[in-house]
DNA sequence: TCATATTAAATTGTCGACAATCAAGAGTTG
DNA sequence: CAACTCTTGATTGTCGACAATTTAATATGA
């Protein structure tokens, strides 16, 4: 019958982030929890709502047109995922990553996707490994239009880390980067709005990992990753002190 | 097979907590579900919930006495840690790991606590170091005793890598590991009933660690935490391998 | 007998209401 | 004027009931 939706043609009474351009009809969204999950995990990922804001559940309730039901185990995976704090009897709000937690990111992503990269060049096949160079063929010709800042250091960015953790066939591996730490990627990235810099310098970084997953040598495709992600971190850290001192002018 | 059946009835109203031998009045459980998640959490690991068992929303509600809506939250916890699998309007099992997902399960494990050794190295301060080589003293007096069968390679073993992980210093490290990666490394050693076998090896190599540690030596922290980890997965490939030739016996 | 369709039971998903707890503001008093 | 207490408002935690879906069991027909 009716899958989901026109359950009650939600009276946004606040059109805040009631924005219909979200997909509703994503592949498995069964149930209303599942559903204000993803809406909710958009919507904090692109910031529209504010880091570190308190969220209410009438409010959210009100907004989603759902029950707190639902909307409360909404919120309980998002605290899951450390994308809200909760405490009990007081409330939750959107996390507010702090320079040292966004450090601490780094080493976990430095210590799990080198992993990766490894598990890649052994078990990556050859169709992974085509789509691979298809993702670096475009940021190529995307590097030459706009000059590598936008698009490239966001979404393609994880879309290249994306497909070598896949290419792992380490399922729990894909979970823990995928489902977990790289919507933190992209909650720092607007929070701080970072427009990562050092665009060409990353660009022949993938490269050469990429050289060396279709090689199949698993060691140097650990030791490029390493490096790859520990320069990352080394430039925001670089970046943060920076800003820091620029504060004073 | 049918090992571990039935879970204790605890049939109480609400006001007291009633189990006093349990955690119940730990930190922080000032909510029904908060409380029941831990429950669940210990019954699982456990194993006095079957692996592979269906749990249903009702009879857990009876069980623990208490209604489906903190239940339900709870439940949701528990996906989300990889305790238990849950199929929309179909109902929740306990995970049951098969040799694959372990042997995944241990390739994480090798790399974040490899991370978490090297880091360790940088930033543990001297008492916890004293106590990290006050657990292995008693492991070694437990050794001695037992010829290091039951204990040692359970709960000590994960004490042991739980302060590695804790002197690390960093939150994000400790959240993986310890609240997420070391209840299903708890549920495999119930699940395969795995008496952990070389135990004087582990134990040398736990020494060796902590002298690396205390030597301030991050990189060969990390190597030697990797090489145990690595062989800790290795033994456990081969036991299995052994076992599966020894069914026809 | 086997396959298919229908029905029935049980379980999950959702909602609204009530109780418990916290945060803030008004009011009093030294 | 400051500090403390009390009250009030709002939010969170919990419950029971109803609707929707799945699973099984039964009935029906070729």
């Amino acid at each position: 019958m009716t899958l989901l939706a026109t359950h009650s043609p939600k009276q946004h009474s606040q059109p805040e982030r009631a924005d219909p351009s979200s997909e509703d009809t994503s592949p498995e969204v069964r149930t209303l929890a599942e559903r204000v999950f993803h809406q909710l995990q958009d919507a904090i990922v692109r910031g529209e709502i504010a880091p570190g804001s308190k969220i209410t559940e009438p409010g959210l309730s009100k907004t989603y047109g759902i029950s707190r039901g639902p909307l409360r185990e909404a919120m309980r995976r998002l605290e899951a995922h450390r994308l809200i704090e909760r405490v009990p009897h007081v409330g939750a709000r959107v996390v507010q990553l702090s320079m040292k937690e966004l450090l601490e990111l780094f080493d976990v992503r430095e210590a799990l996707e080198s992993m990766a990269a490894r598990l890649a060049a052994e078990n990556m096949t050859a169709e992974e490994i085509a789509g691979l160079r298809n993702v670096l063929a475009v940021h190529e010709s995307q590097d030459d239009l706009k000059r590598g800042e936008a698009y490239y250091q966001r979404e393609g960015d994880l879309d290249f880390h994306y497909r070598i953790v896949k290419g792992s066939h380490n399922k729990m591996l894909m979970n823990l980067l995928c489902d977990d730490l790289y919507y933190l990627v992209r909650l720092y990235r607007t929070q701080f709005s970072a427009s990562g810099s050092r665009p060409q310098r990353a660009f022949v970084e993938h490269h050469r990992i990429v050289d060396a997953i279709e090689a199949g040598d698993a060691e140097l495709s650990e030791l490029l990753m390493r490096r790859h992600v520990s320069a990352s971190r080394a430039n925001v850290a670089d970046r943060y002190a920076a800003t820091l001192e620029q504060t004073s002018d």
